[in-house]
DNA sequence: AGCACGCCGACT
DNA sequence: GTCGGCGTGCTC
């Protein structure tokens, strides 16, 4: 009996494509195999095989299996799963999947090694070459080595004096060491480890979340956690989530202090070649330590028994272009599916975590003390209400004055303020005319290091014109509001001898030049550090006692669903970066609403408090976690066609118990790339099968041609 | 997603 | 008279 053979693609179509599997070909679901898909070539997946052959139309045939690739069942479970989570097409979570499996294989490395056999001539520089290459080495490694020109090693190559060997490169991992020993722990962490290690010997799925203040050694804790999953299993692997690229480097050293060896590293800036390693050892059990950025998530993992996702409330979590997933929450669905145990870590858990951490459906595991003998910093509000800021000034006396004794004992300042460049708005004072861009509608942000106006949504920028391109006024541009760069000119002007810096993407563009500014801070070489939240979390720097947050408020406004939590959390980061030595640390805040709860709760540090009033809030309203979010946006530069396809898709709501749809509206960012944007807000009570509503809603309307609609299952911005 | 097929403007 | 623009629709 013939089977077909079910294959998946990496691509948007609804459903797997049948193939006729060859004679002998021997498939399981899993596998590796090359298809052919009209004129070209597709490497895909079997997500299952059954006796037949083609019904009206012969199939074409499986090409070739992948040999040795294969995606473990749980993975191929997960990526279906997150597919449909997401209301999308199982090929859209595959090519995530597939990213490593189809990157190019590294080049082979040629490695040099003495043959044993006596060449024709000897002579001293040959006689040196052949002592340097009892060990296979490099070429270049051999001529330097033995003192020799190239010419020499090719003539003995050429006389089958060195034999020529290929071997892979360096993966870039390697073997942990189990023997290693790792921190001394406090009472508290080694309270905690002990219960992650207990959890790790029972076995099975459990959540945990790993709550502590920063600078309470979250860290060491689950590396005693990675070190029990380790030992108990010898094929067992890890994987640690960070939220961006910029921490891997600090998580790497520390899991190579503790294992001896460095751990997979996966995130976009890792080389194809690189990533094709990393996949093929991970799917082979090869690699037992990942640490990666969100898409790890969707590696082959063969036993998968421990993930970490570290600041687990952050929202780079939330990948928000094409296949969108919330990573944290398909982080605790993968344990499901692997059995595995999954901790969640953070000084200041979202709201849906420590809902269910409350609810008993996660293990809750708090961190007291800070490590050592760093407290954490006072935290004073400044009402700008009542100490007015002088015009063309962002600083208020009370922040610098702090500054000043700050600087004077000879300690760092760190000023906060989450915007880039040096205003967020340029208008003209003739006309009122504000600078715009020209397909987005949006603010053009001024940066004065390179004379451009910029948009932040689209990267179009224009050089800054002498004259309103509207009246033709000469002059008459001036600059609005605040960005870290006029904060750093500010400083600069109050404290001229100060050794002042910029931390924003704008100023450092590399993982590279990311780490000198913090290895530069962290040695001293900096007084003042204005930055943006790229320096916000994570680094930790020794001799910081003073954090100021210039503008508090900036992300309450524009008022969505998680303003207040996410304004709480960045300010805890930022101003947990203070004193987390043994000199203490102070934050001031400046702030027009001292008495937002916000607020309140920030000077209080009540961050229960403030979580227990905004859940109280959250549930009133039946919003997340007590009830269920989606956004609906179409977009398209066609407006008739938009409007007709929303009004259509408005008329089409079905009836449902427990579910409410707002809108259409205009997008917040009503028109993006020459695109205009409709929403819908869709909210349902937790017992709704929300993805099937959604489904068939979508399924009620035809999407013209010029119409993009992607919906958005919990969403987190509402841009 | 790619790629082919398909109908309307400036060139050897 | 052709080359080629990218709109539309299909790929097992």
């Amino acid at each position: 009996m013939s089977r077909i053979a079910e294959i998946l693609l990496p691509l948007p179509v609804p459903e797997a494509f049948d193939y006729a599997e060859p004679e002998g070909m021997d498939l399981s679901p899993g596998a590796l195999v090359s298809v052919p898909l009209g004129s070209r070539t597709l490497t895909g997946v079997v997500a299952a095989l059954r006796d037949g052959q083609g019904g009206n139309r012969p199939l074409k045939p499986v090409l070739e299996r992948l040999t040795g690739l294969a995606l473990p069942p749980t993975t191929l479970a997960f990526v279906l799963w997150a597919a449909r989570y997401s209301v999308d097409v199982p090929g859209a979570a595959l090519s995530i999947a597939l990213r490593g499996a189809r990157a190019p294989r590294p080049r082979q490395e040629r490695r040099l090694q003495a043959s044993g056999a006596v060449p024709a001539r000897t002579t001293p520089a040959r006689s040196r070459v052949l002592a340097a290459a009892q060990e296979p080495i490099s070429g270049p490694d051999l001529a330097i080595a033995a003192q020799v020109s190239a010419g020499v090693i090719k003539g003995l190559v050429d006389d089958g004096a060195l034999n020529v060997i290929l071997i892979d490169p360096d993966p870039g991992f390697g073997v942990p060491d189990l023997a290693l020993t790792g921190a001394q722990l406090n009472p508290s962490q080694a309270a905690s480890a002990k219960v992650l290690t207990g959890l790790v010997q029972t076995g099975g799925f459990s959540a945990v979340l790993l709550d502590g203040v920063t600078g309470s050694g979250k860290t060491e804790v689950y590396l005693e956690a990675a070190a029990a999953t380790l030992a108990q299993d010898p094929t067992a692997q890890v994987l640690v989530l960070l939220p961006e690229i910029a921490l891997t480097q600090a998580v790497l050293a520390r899991f190579e202090q503790r294992f001896g060896a460095r751990p997979g590293e996966w995130h976009s800036a890792i080389a194809l070649p690189r990533r094709r390693q990393l996949w093929e050892a991970v799917a082979d059990g090869s690699c037992r330590i990942v640490v990666g950025a969100r898409s790890a998530l969707f590696l082959p993992f063969t036993n998968l028994k421990l993930i970490i996702v570290d600041e687990e409330h952050d929202g780079s979590y939330k990948q928000e272009e094409g296949f969108i997933y919330q990573a944290r929450d398909l982080a605790v669905v993968r344990a499901k599916l692997e059995n595995a145990l999954v901790v969640l870590a953070s000084a200041t858990p979202s709201m849906e975590t420590l809902w269910n951490a409350e609810s008993g459906r996660y293990r809750w595991l708090k961190l007291s003390a800070r490590h050592g003998a760093a407290v954490l910093p006072d935290i004073d509000l400044i009402d700008l209400r009542s100490t007015a800021l002088e015009a063309g000034r962002w600083l208020s006396l009370p922040l610098v004055q702090a500054m000043a004794e700050t600087y004077g004992r000879g300690e760092q300042s760190l000023l906060f303020l989450n915007r880039r460049g040096y205003a967020p708005l340029v208008l003209c004072k003739a006309c009122g005319e504000r600078m715009t861009a020209p397909d987005t509608e949006s603010w053009l942000v001024e940066h004065r290091y390179t004379g451009r106006l910029i948009c932040h949504l689209t990267g179009f920028s224009m050089p800054k014109p002498k004259t309103c391109p509207h009246c033709g006024a000469s002059d008459s541009l001036v600059s609005i509001g605040p960005g870290v760069e006029r904060v750093e000119e500010e400083v600069k002007e109050r404290f001229p001898e100060a050794r002042v810096e910029v931390f924003s993407s704008d100023t450092v563009h590399s993982a590279e030049a990311a780490r000198e500014l913090v290895a530069r801070m962290t040695a001293g070489e900096i007084d003042i550090l204005v930055a943006t939240q790229a320096a916000a979390k994570g680094h930790n720097f020794p001799n910081l006692t003073l954090v100021g947050v210039v503008d508090a408020d900036l992300g309450l406004r524009g008022g969505d669903l998680r303003a207040a939590e996410r304004t709480f959390q960045l300010l805890v980061q930022a101003s947990g970066r203070a004193g987390r030595h043994e000199r203490a640390g102070r934050a001031l805040l400046q702030t027009y609403l001292p008495e937002h709860e916000v607020m309140q709760a920030l000077k209080a540090q009540d961050r229960d408090g403030f979580m227990a009033a905004e859940m109280a809030e959250r549930e009133l309203a039946k919003l997340p976690p007590f009830g269920r979010l989606a956004a609906v946006i179409a977009s398209g530069p066609d407006i008739p066609a938009l409007d007709a396809y929303v009004q259509a898709l408005a008329a089409a709501v079905p009836n449902a118990e427990g579910v409410e749809v707002f809108g259409p509206a205009d997008a917040p960012q009503a028109l993006v790339r020459g695109r205009r944007r409709k929403r819908f807000l869709v909210r349902a009570d937790r017992s709704v099968d929300l993805q099937g509503f959604l489904s068939a809603w979508r399924a009620r309307a035809k999407v013209p041609n010029s119409v993009r609609v992607v919906f958005d299952v919990d969403p987190y911005s509402f841009l």
